[in-house]
DNA sequence: GTGATTTGTTGACTGGCACAACATATCAGC
DNA sequence: GCTGATATGTTGTGCCAGTCAACAAATCAC
């Protein structure tokens, strides 16, 4: 609940005046709590910070010459007292963000705040190679330059990938469904558009996501497990920190093993979960060829086939081991689940439950719940935008 | 390399003087520093510390005021310049570390700094009931009370135990070989003794031990994995910090899926990895009724029976595939094996880097050593310790 | 309207740290 | 053994961020 000094790598510069970062760190904590609640009172912030009423108007005032905040008079609204005024985040501060995918690339403009403000799909008629979808992306954004030098301040880019990334780096170590291997796609794209990128996994920034504004809100340690339709992708919050592991990898389950006796999965072992809990089969049975995530889920609601659950069920069963391997590893509050494998559990949600409940160790599994995403369309934009937001959340000072 | 300031959860208390939170956090800072390193020269500290030689010197000199630390003068080592004092852990202070096992309780009384000073094992002729061990413990800590009087000053206790605690408080949620459920230990203990007391599970406090002292010291994301006579223990460290989950069981790799063609394990799961990596058969296959952990190691490694090998592949083959899906979702540096866990690397440490390595998603190996814990019988006297010692590290100033 | 309540605003105060000047203890070369 | 170079301890000054308290302002309740 209190929020004041923290250590902040202060790297370099030799001399780091250490009233300089409890000033720092104050800001960040002052520009996370507006950016995360998308608008709050300033007595509230006061309340929220720990800090004093003086201090924290003197922290939003200079957020506010900063232009990352603004302050507008609130509504009146039967409260006694002096009314506090609301602080935002500025409309002028965004990032872009891009999603790249097999058959297009998705590039938005989302505000602090985490608002999409624009959203452009440029489809492609074959997969992207690394340096065409950088040109793409130049392409578009050079398209939207003017009016982004209108009307906003750009902080830079965020790119969600299907696939393993650096992120010290941001180099694409292998996107398998891209075909991407060892792409330095920030890097690149820094230098087609002149902004910094950062880049990272898309399941780890859904994850990111969730956590600053969807499900995972009002959770410190969650697990994010989503399914697409080339596989299955995860992350993990631990500790109200995303768990990014030695080199930003961590969160993969999709290669857990669910099934010795399994077939072999494309990545050489044998019973992933990924081989085992499948969308296509589940396309098939209802007979959809294509079909988004909703119209997926409607078709498997509807259906009354006992094909169609009995194969929910197995895919729910193997989805429940690999839930209590990462149950055990990491002693989560909660599981959310995405895309397809939030149908799956919309379907039979008992089932599931069950398998979980019926956890060994019962501790461990004491006050797990299981969950859906909140976050729909955008979450991959919101996610990647967060990313390239994390750096003026952390020393607001800086911009 | 540069720390300074940091958020410190002031919790209550309503004003929450910032200026003493920097304060708070960098006599933390600074005792963390030689409390980990047991004796470093202030020159040393401000550099590390990136604060100025007169802060430091005010800071060193608070923590010797608080009887913390000593300084001593430095041996002459052909250093150009005028000596700087070496800063030591206070051999006064020490934390009392507790274990309970199935055939005794062990006390040993841990300087900070992380050196065992004594060391007490009380055999019992049968398992403890959790009312009988904490009276064990009592009667014990009483015999050493006066020496403890005189000579030190105790920060509290320490308890580690063979199975999952809620560190919340302390209670024993279940430890299965000691048979308690649901005990309320560190409050008996504590009750019984005067001291503060805080309890967690005997895998994770060695996990804590090898990051402070032992084999992890210089990693920030690892994962250790112990084997012992009772079955499979682990813990994480991640981004430099002890992985506890929502409630302080993460870590519980044992319970993995190895094998769905396995046996039911005592947890009731399937092919667990504490089904198929056990040590009762090495013990067997070698011809010992019970032997420690050097003993079985030195008969694995004298022993040129085909037999024996083959045992040892096939666990380091389930072993392997516990691993696996511990790199995919942790993205360790390193994985540190215990016990007879890291008897059976030693054995064929090829064969199990080979299958390591032999990862699908490459990119999450690359960089993913195995090696042995460090630290051999006193490890989860230093964990426990560590644990107890923990809230002086956090808050100095509060000692 | 009037008082109670809450919050913004202002100026004085304080604590912790950086900085710089000086003191001190070592080494290296003669 | 003396002298200069080097590194570090020591001391006093100044600055900055945040607290605190008194006052001002804006709302509600009666």
């Amino acid at each position: 609940m209190v929020g004041t000094v923290s250590l902040v790598e202060s790297q370099q510069t030799g001399r780091g005046n250490s009233a300089d970062h409890v000033r720092r760190h104050n800001l960040a904590v002052v520009l996370g709590l507006v950016h995360r609640s998308q608008g709050v009172s300033r007595s509230l912030l006061t309340r929220q910070t720990g800090l004093n009423r003086s201090t924290v108007a003197a922290l939003v005032g200079e957020l506010v010459e900063r232009r990352l905040v603004v302050e507008v008079d609130a509504d009146v609204q039967g409260q006694v007292g002096r009314p506090s005024p609301i602080v935002k985040p500025a409309p002028l501060a965004v990032a872009l963000a891009v999603n790249p995918e097999i058959d297009a690339i998705t590039i938005a403009v989302v505000g602090l705040g985490g608002q999409v403000i624009k959203r452009v799909r440029h489809a492609t008629d074959h997969e992207p190679e690394a340096r065409e979808a950088v040109q793409i992306c130049a392409t578009v954004i050079d398209g939207l330059r003017d009016e982004l030098d209108a009307n906003y301040r750009v902080v830079g880019i965020g790119v969600a990938v299907p696939g393993l990334v650096r992120e010290l780096d941001g180099v694409v170590r292998l996107a398998p469904h891209l075909g991407w291997v060892d792409e330095p796609l920030a890097g690149m794209l820094s230098e087609a558009t002149g902004y910094p990128v950062v880049a990272g996994n898309d399941a780890r920034l859904g994850t990111l996501a969730e956590s600053t504004f969807g499900a995972g809100r009002d959770l410190t340690d969650f697990i994010y497990l989503n399914g697409g339709a080339s596989g299955i992708g995860g992350g993990v919050i631990a500790g109200g920190q995303p768990l990014t592991g030695a080199a930003g990898y961590a969160g993969e389950l999709g290669h857990t093993l669910v099934n010795s006796r399994g077939i072999v999965c494309h990545c050489g072992g044998v019973g992933c979960l990924e081989t085992e809990v499948r969308r296509a089969p589940l396309l098939a049975l209802v007979g959809l060829a294509d079909a988004d995530s909703d119209e997926l889920e409607n078709a498997l609601l509807a259906s009354e086939s006992a094909e169609v659950l009995a194969e929910v069920h197995r895919q729910l069963d193997f989805l429940a081991v690999a839930l209590r391997n990462a149950i055990n590893t990491l002693n989560p509050q909660k599981i959310l689940l995405g895309g397809f494998l939030g149908s799956l559990y919309a379907v039979a949600p008992g089932h599931l439950d069950a398998l979980v409940a019926h956890q060994p160790l019962r501790a461990s599994r004491e006050g797990v719940t299981i969950g859906r995403a909140a976050l729909g369309l955008n979450l991959l934009m919101i996610g990647a935008a967060e990313l390239a937001f994390s750096a003026v959340l952390a020393d607001p000072a800086a911009f």
